[in-house]
DNA sequence: CGGCTGATCGTG
DNA sequence: ACGATCAGCCGA
C-alpha cells in the first residue's frame, strides 16, 4: 500500500473514444483507467465490469420511452459525460455517456481494480462504512487482500471508493484534468457477457447480454 | 454457500 | 411509491 510513482499512463482519452455506440463503449471501457484527483489526493482504478444502457428503446434505461427529466437530462448529452445518480437513497452509481447528443446511451461502471492511491480508496470506503455505523455499530476494519478488491466491486461500492457523488454528475471526461480516463495499454482478452443486474422490471430487455466482465485474473493479473 | 431483509431519500 | 444496491443475518 505504498505509493511509488504517479501514474504516467498518458493523456486523457479524447472525445471520439466516447463517440461509438453504447455496446461498443461498454467493451472498450474494460481495462481503461479512471483517474480522479481531489485536491492533493489522486485515486485511479482499472475498469473490469460494465453494463450498456441503450437509450430510449431500452426498457431498462432511465431514458426509456424518451423520458426527459432533470435527472435523466445528463444521459442525453454527447458521449464522454459522467451520469451520476443516487439509488436507494444511499448509493451513487456512475455511467459514462456514449454516442451522439440525444441518443441517451450510457455505460454503467460496475467494478474495477485499484490501480493507484489505495490510501484514498481505502479511507473513502471506511468513511462510507461509517455512514452505516449508526445502524450497524460494528465497523469493519483491517481489510486486506481479496477482501480489499471485493470492495471495489459493485456500482455503489465502486463510487464510494473513488469518492464519486452526484456532485460529479455532468463532468466531461475528456476535458477535466481532475476526472478522466486513460489508456494504460491494457488489452483484456478474457471477456464474458451476460444479462444485466437488477433490472427485473425491464420485460423483454431483461435477458439482453449487455453486461461485460473482464476476467483479469485469467489474463494473468495478480496483486 | 444462497436467500432474504431493511436502510434511506431523490425523483416523478 | 419505488429503485441500474449493499451488508448483515439466518439456515442448510
Amino acid at each position: 500500500m505504498t505509493e511509488r510513482h504517479t501514474p504516467r499512463t498518458g493523456f486523457p482519452l479524447p472525445w471520439d473514444f466516447y463517440a461509438s455506440d453504447g455496446l461498443t463503449l461498454a467493451r472498450d471501457l474494460l481495462g481503461k483507467v479512471l483517474v480522479r484527483r481531489e485536491g492533493e489526493r489522486t485515486a485511479a482504478c482499472i475498469i473490469t465490469e460494465t453494463e450498456a444502457y441503450m437509450g430510449v428503446v431500452d426498457r431498462a434505461s432511465h431514458a426509456y420511452g424518451g423520458r426527459r427529466t432533470e435527472r435523466t437530462e445528463t444521459m442525453y448529452r454527447a458521449g464522454g459525460a459522467a451520469y451520476v445518480y443516487l439509488i436507494y437513497g444511499l448509493y451513487s452509481c456512475m455511467n459514462i455517456t456514449a454516442n451522439r447528443e440525444g441518443n441517451a446511451e450510457a455505460v454503467l461502471l460496475r467494478a474495477a481494480l485499484p490501480a493507484f492511491g489505495e490510501e484514498a480508496l481505502l479511507s473513502n470506503l471506511r468513511r462510507s462504512s461509517r455512514a452505516r455505523k449508526a445502524v450497524f455499530p460494528e465497523s469493519p476494519d483491517g481489510w486486506s487482500g481479496k477482501e480489499w478488491i471485493r470492495r471495489l466491486s459493485g456500482p455503489g461500492r465502486f463510487c464510494a471508493a473513488m469518492g464519486i457523488t452526484r456532485a460529479d454528475n455532468g463532468r466531461i471526461l475528456y476535458e477535466d484534468p481532475g476526472f478522466f480516463l486513460t489508456d494504460a495499454g491494457i488489452c483484456p482478452e478474457t471477456v464474458l457477457s451476460g444479462p444485466r443486474i437488477g433490472i427485473d422490471y425491464a420485460g423483454e430487455d431483461r435477458e439482453k447480454p449487455w453486461r461485460f466482465v473482464w476476467n483479469a485474473e485469467a489474463d494473468g493479473w495478480r496483486r
